[in-house]
This record gives structure tokens, sequence and C-alpha cells, in this order.
DNA sequence: GCTAAGTAAAGGGTGGGAGC
DNA sequence: GCTCCCACCCTTTACTTAGC
């Protein structure tokens, strides 16, 4: 059967070769063979009367056609596999579905922990693969290999549904015993001070309010930088460093470690972390569902409280 | 029986590394 | 810098299989 005298399965293998750019490696992630994919190309490019991919010494690069044509076809058979896999009904009582999450460690500590605790308990079947932001979270958006991104708003994928979770602000955290630091922080103490300091990803994004730092003009003495935002707290425990965390998150690690919490001197605009989902999933009932658990339950956090007088310890 | 699409195997182009 | 060898990758060919 053909679609306008094109055999539609041709489309499987044009994406994987668009994706791929190797016709060995396309061939293997739509289980053919090597040469039955070459064969595919041979009457891709008799249909689109265009090489589509030229060889040039080892490589294959796309023509413009060819590029004309990846957006397209990987949106097409993306929104094909969201119509045959998405049941048309989702009940979480009986559910097993595996949903996955990408978040970073500070979101898992304020919201998921919780929300979880609260969906095991309505949804026993049903699975949560959490996921880390890394450099590559908008494109696994868009290719439809993940359920939910949570993130702040300038690290969301553009054209996709969106929605505010809740928002948090900034405090200072000091080791209880840490000598250098009083009730409060100076402006120029805060620059005086040594850091810890949040990178993310293989490129070395960093954290936001670092990135705010920076449009500041300030560089601050950063003494160690950490992967995560859970880290912190241990890195700045024992030492005088100190570290700008999100408020929700010093208050979560204060209740079991000797942290001092303290009013930041610089005005750092309060964050707004929003949860995302792929526009071709707005009709998935359990994507749906799990989005409005997870905005349900960031209802129920306590709003942060104002910013001065703090001095825990 | 015809046709299309698959597999296995062979052939050929290219790039990188080793040796001189 | 040149040559040779090898690995990698794509294309072609011969044959097989499935659907009509």
């Amino acid at each position: 059967m053909k679609f306008e005298k094109l055999d539609l399965n041709l489309l499987v293998a044009l994406d994987a070769l668009l994706t791929e750019r190797n016709v060995s490696v396309a061939a293997e992630r739509v289980h053919l063979s090597q040469s039955a994919m070459s064969g595919a190309l041979n009457r891709l490019r008799e249909f689109f009367k265009d090489e589509l991919l030229i060889n040039i010494g080892r490589r294959m690069v796309l023509t413009p056609r060819a590029e004309s044509l990846a957006e397209p076809v990987a949106e097409m058979l993306l929104q094909v596999k969201t119509m045959i896999t998405t049941p048309p009904e989702f009940d979480p009582t009986t559910s097993d579905r595996r949903f996955s999450v990408i978040a970073s460690d500070y979101v898992a500590d304020v919201l998921l922990a919780g929300a979880l605790r609260h969906i095991h308990a309505v949804a026993p079947g049903v699975s949560i693969e959490m996921l880390l932001p890394d450099d590559t979270l908008t494109e696994r958006l868009e290719r439809g290999e993940i359920d939910l991104l949570i993130n702040l708003e300038p690290y969301l994928a553009p054209f996709h549904p969106r929605e505010v979770l809740f928002e948090d602000d900034f405090v200072l955290v000091a080791w209880a015993e840490n000598d250098l630091v009083g009730d409060a922080v100076s402006f120029d103490q805060f620059f005086e001070l040594t850091h810890v300091a949040v990178q993310h990803g293989r490129n070395r994004h960093p954290a936001f309010e670092q990135w705010f730092l920076e449009r500041f003009g300030r560089t601050r003495r950063v003494e160690v930088f950490s992967p995560s935002f859970s880290l912190v707290p241990q890195l700045v425990l024992g030492t005088r460093r100190i570290a700008t965390m999100h408020r929700r998150h010093a208050e979560h690690y204060a209740r079991f470690l000797p942290l001092r919490l303290l009013s930041s001197p610089l005005d750092i605009p309060m964050v707004r972390e929003m949860v995302q989902w792929h526009k071709f999933k707005r009709r998935d009932p359990g994507v749906q569902w799990l989005q409005r658990t997870l905005r349900d339950h960031a209802a129920t956090l306590s709003q942060p409280a104002p910013a001065a007088s703090m001095g825990k310890g």
C-alpha cells in the first residue's frame, strides 16, 4: 500500500537516516540490515528526486532538501507514535504505567519526594523514572522521550505547554559554627567570603543565581563547584564557605544539619519552577493526571517566608 | 509467476596509523 | 612526505521470501 506513491514505512527509514547521518547506524536503529537501509535510501532518493545524503569521505552530509525534511518528518512520526501508544483512558488505581520526569535534585527534594508518596498511595502500580537535567533535556522533550520536564522558565523548550509549579527565593547558608559569619552578611562580605556554587551539564552551565550575578558584573570567590544542589550543604559543613541556596531547599537541610540560614545581601529575584510537556501529550490522560497531581501537591507547599530575620543555627 | 523488499557477501572508496 | 595496511562505511549483486 502506498500513500501518494510513497511507501510510508520509508519515512521511518528516512527519519533514522536524517537523525543518524549514517546508513549502518540508522539500519541498526530500525532493526534492518545495513544493505536494506541502503536500498531504502535509494528508493527515497528516487521518490524525492534528490540525493538526500551525500557521501563526503566517511561522512554523510544532508542536502538542503534533506535538511528541510528532517524536522517535519520527525514531528509527524512522533505524532503518530503518540497517537498509537497513548491509551484512551487512564485509571491511576489500576495503571502500571511508567512515567519519565526530568527534574533537578532540588525539585526532587522539595516537591517530588512528597508528591511521590501521595502518588504511590493513590496509584500503587505507577512507577516514575526520575532523570537529572543535562544539556540534552529540551531535545529529549522534543523527541517525546520524557513525559514531564520541570525546570526554570529560561531552560524550557519553546512551543510546548507549560505551567508554574511553585516559586522560591534564595538565602545564604553557612555552617552553624562558621566564625566569619554573624547574623548577617554584607554586600562586600558576600564577595570576600569563599563560596560553593552549582554547575550542571557537560558544558558547565552555571545555576540560575550565578547567571544572575554575572549579569551584575561581579563574580564570587567560588572555592568548590558542586555538580548537584543536594551536595551543597555537605560542602559548607565544617568550613568557612557560604552558599546561595533556594530557600525551600536550605530549610529542608537545616532541619537535620547544623546550618545557619541568612538573608542574601543581593536582591536576587524569585525563581519560578515550571512543568512542561510535549504538545502532542496534551491529550494523554496519564501525563495530564501526573501534571495535575504535581501541581496540586505544589500548591500545598508553604509560601516562602519574607527575606528578613533568619539567623537560624 | 511476478514484484518488492529482505539478507549475506563481495566490491570499492576513504581516512588514519605505522613504518620508512 | 610517501606507501602500505587496515578498519570503516556505502553500494551493488545474487539469492530468498512474502504478498498478490
